[in-house]
DNA sequence: ACTAACATGTAATCTGTTACATGATTGA
DNA sequence: TCAATCATGTAACAGATTACATGTTAGT
């Protein structure tokens, strides 16, 4: 998930790590940073694997910035993982919402709204505790405050989701692919 | 977190292996089962850590039951861990809904509603990509329609929650917790 | 003088996954 | 008979964290 990140923010422009790691942890869930522990060795595994490039800067900075700025490789596995996201990226919510803010970068309207598609089929489905078999629960259904506010919080997600996946889809299809007899 | 779950359920009654995987992945985002190679190794943990007991029971059952107890170990260890979470419970939304889901267990008004203060301070805080500085962002100062989503969606469900935390705190503190002169 | 923020890195560990392995029972 | 579901388990690996390690610069 932070590799997708990685790969989403250094395609837009050329980041050091210190700066990248503010980016993903404010990206990533409110405030929570990721570990040096993380970032680091990631970068040197996207390294060694040709996906970007790294330029030493030395200045009157505080320490010696590495520039990092993704290859064409780089570019190509970004591109690469939002076409084709696997099941987790669709499922998860927090990578769910990683890929979102990347998904620009696919610029092609019918891949988009195919990824789209997969968290709508995704999110209809009924399933998890939301559902009693084919019947969908209510909040009087839970007898504790805790698990109606669950419920509730959940319900709410996934209507305001649903909604704008809808319309959004609408006007993905709209101004480029209308159906003509 | 799956371990808090695992606590979680065997301390509402005794259930065996497979039960148990069926209720933690109904609980935890829609379908996804936890895996095999998750939950078996935990259960032995649990058990050399004397948090739970194993029963074996053979029948005209499809294979060997192990049924699962929870002993008072368990069941403080369960409530330890509800009283006093670790961040990661009240700032991750998979980890707070698990903890959301054995709340009641606490049986403590005053030290539920600590727990609730907390995720209400945290989802206050102006911080993450919802925010530029102190100034609180709109879903039109994204300029793509996939992070306007982001947007639209993590405030719906922060509006929610934060309305659910304010009206449950105002219940727990009224019926016994009511200041007198 | 001290603290916060800048900046990069390694080693040990934790939590969970996938792939492998086994076998019985139920229903189409 | 064949597939799905029930039921438990191990080994190898993936992804991320914490704790450790080092050093500079800017603000109070």
């Amino acid at each position: 998930m932070i590799e997708l990140a990685v790969l989403g923010f250094l395609y837009e422009q050329p980041l050091h790590g210190y700066d990248l790691r503010k980016r993903v942890a404010a990206l990533t869930g409110h405030v929570r940073p990721i570990a040096d522990g993380t970032l680091y060795p990631l970068i040197k595994r996207m390294e060694a694997a040709g996906q970007l490039t790294r330029e030493v800067q030395r200045g009157q900075i505080a320490a010696p910035r590495h520039m990092l700025t993704l290859t064409e490789v780089g570019r190509a596995e970004l591109l690469r993982r939002l076409r084709q996201p696997d099941d987790l990226f669709i499922t998860d919510e927090n990578r769910w919402f990683t890929l979102l803010a990347f998904l620009r970068h696919l610029d092609d309207p019918v891949a988009q709204s195919a990824v789209l598609n997969r968290r709508l089929a995704f999110l209809t489905q009924p399933a998890s505790f939301l559902w009693d078999g084919d019947r969908p629960l209510r909040a009087a259904d839970f007898d504790d405050p805790f698990r109606q506010g669950m419920f509730t919080i959940a319900t709410a997600t996934t209507r305001t989701e649903l909604a704008w996946l809808r319309t959004t889809l609408a006007t993905l299809a709209g101004p480029t692919g209308e159906q003509r007899p």
